[in-house]
DNA sequence: ACGTATAGTTGAAAATGTCAACGATTGATT
DNA sequence: AATCAATCGTTGACATTTTCAACTATACGT
């Protein structure tokens, strides 16, 4: 087989299985996009020792909003324990800082050091450009539809 | 405090943090959603002995397109050892069936049994309400959007 | 003051993901 | 026909992630 044959034999059959009904389901959907969009993801942030998870609760020290981690834990649909560690290992670098809640000294509130926001807004970046990788076949009106029923979906 | 000021209070910290940048961004978005919806999915799959992975290959199986079992690696964005247990445990239930690809020997397609299809049949009406549970906030020409949105990011 | 509830933390157990090896089979090349 | 590299499913080891039950400290209503 010619290598151009093999090659329109995989286009042919890789996709196959996208006429099955499970292509209908928005779980399905869902989970195929996230999936795929994490690798592009990880491996744009990795250059900033960042994952997913930790740029995300980067950002949301970053805020203003002086997030605790009971908040953050709720919010990214993260055991609260799993908050820990990843605050932990920020902390360890000097990207965010923990303090004590005003009204309620159980509660930490996680914030971003002057050098969580620098590193931030160099990855913010990279970000980007995986997102418009990932949403490469859908032009900017598409992706911003996209985004505003996702958002719809979660929040009404 | 009373009850009512609680409700309130928590109402209006719950989503406190959705004003941070990271709620315009799609990785996190479709992480998000992806994780409530897979609790509804997962819950109402229960009931069958399912979880939203078997429920893939069952359909899968069930789509008369015969995949080989790297074909639903390949879809699934699963590797290859968690799509042996997967069909293993559908196997030994009697959902589906192995059986030697045509052209290949090498290959393994996965058919959905009768048994399995009638129990398919069932199951695919708990996962449509949990899908219309997760889109609530959607009415039916946005939820139809979204899908299709989602399939072109896919596949273009 | 008391009891109940909640925030963060720790550590263990269970589930999932990743990866390298292996036998069987394929297809291309000699 | 013999051979060689590549691919499919499988197994088992290892790493990561998830889930959960305790525990301390603090908060809040009674």
């Amino acid at each position: 087989m010619t290598i151009e044959a093999q090659d329109e034999q995989q286009a042919a059959t890789k996709d196959r299985l996208v006429a099955a009904p499970i292509s209908q389901d928005v779980g399905f959907l869902l989970a195929k996009l996230h999936a795929g969009g994490s690798v592009v993801n990880n491996r744009a942030l990795a250059e900033f020792d960042l994952k997913e998870r930790s740029y995300s609760v980067l950002i949301l020290a970053n805020s203003g909003l002086e997030p605790t981690q009971r908040e953050l834990a709720d919010f990214l649909s993260l055991d609260p324990s799993q908050i820990v560690s990843l605050v932990d290992e920020l902390e360890k670098r000097k990207l965010v800082a923990r303090a004590p809640g005003r009204q309620d000294r159980r509660a930490k509130t996680v914030t971003a050091t002057s050098k969580g926001s620098q590193l931030l807004a160099q990855a913010a970046i990279a970000a980007r450009h995986a997102e418009s990788e990932v949403l490469a076949t859908l032009d900017d009106r598409e992706a911003a539809q996209l985004k505003a029923l996702l958002r719809k979906a979660l929040w009404g």
